[in-house]
DNA sequence: CCTGAAAACAGACCCCC
DNA sequence: GGGGGTCTGTTTTCAGG
């Protein structure tokens, strides 16, 4: 379900990205346009999904949020009712903060940001006793290089390159 | 350099969190405060970067980004220049949304979000030519179960059970 | 540090092109 | 579908408790 976006859009669209505290008006002025067909473009994308939650990044080490794992989980488990239990016990986690089905001999992916290693091992044993799992592998990263939330919106010019 | 943050402001940026485009009045309600304390408030937290950038949130999937693979990376370069230079092209590209150091036998971890696979298999290609990489395992999601940019924040209560 | 008012500003919706 | 203006509500500032 890939939306029909035209080159304003993609304009409006990385401005908004880039700081969705802008003003219709400033928008406009960078992207050539004016108020009321950025605004009505904005509107439409909203009501499409494109445009999803508005927010503001918060700085996770100033909110003592000190360590971030990356969970490779492997399991034996395939029936629904299993799957259930473990979407539903990662999505009720708030500390969980992304969570992915893998194709190949890891099933999960997970990422977890918590105070400390403790508080890590308090989630890792609520989450092992609430669901059976056959392996687990924890990355602890050390520094985070790079954290973006701005998608990567290619071009009409770069869109020929691709299939 | 944790910050010192109060009930008040914790309840602040929850609300932030949750939706950016809500009016001062509104949070000062729902934070049961009044408007000046509230704007107060959020502009030392944006001074002090525990607010940072207000961004929209975008369907990736719509916008044809459907492919999204985690890369796991070993290297056996250990020298400033050598990190220098991937953490250089890793910043550049932006189809990479996050990039760790990690603690462990795997050394890095990427997330990369693409068109589809022929897309991560260029990005592939031109990582490896720029940088010297010992061993990649591309994981590719099959189904994002949970994406969040809501940081967990523990009130009051729940910080007493840390270390 | 909070309350309340006042001034500057931006968003939502109009009609016209 | 785009351009420009207007009304309404919101942000930001400031005086006072």
């Amino acid at each position: 379900m890939v939306a029909q976006i035209d080159t304003l859009d993609r304009k409006i669209l990385a401005a908004l990205q880039e700081d969705a505290s802008q003003s219709l008006e400033e928008i406009a002025r960078v992207v050539g346009s004016s108020k009321t067909p950025v605004w009505t473009r904005i509107r439409k994308m909203r009501e499409a999904g494109i445009i999803g939650r508005q927010t503001v990044l918060l700085d996770a080490e100033a909110l003592g949020l000190e360590a971030c794992f990356f969970v490779l989980v492997r399991t034996s488990e395939h029936e629904a009712g299993w799957q259930d239990t473990f979407l539903r016990a990662l999505q009720s986690r708030p500390e969980v903060l992304e969570a992915h089905r893998l194709a190949g001999d890891i099933d999960y992916i997970l990422k977890v940001r918590v105070p400390n290693a403790r508080a890590y091992d308090r989630f890792y044993q609520a989450l092992i006793s609430e669901v059976r799992i056959h392996n687990v592998t924890a990355l602890l990263s050390m520094e985070e290089i790079k954290s973006t939330t701005l998608l990567p919106l290619e071009t009409e010019a770069e869109r020929g390159r691709g299939p």
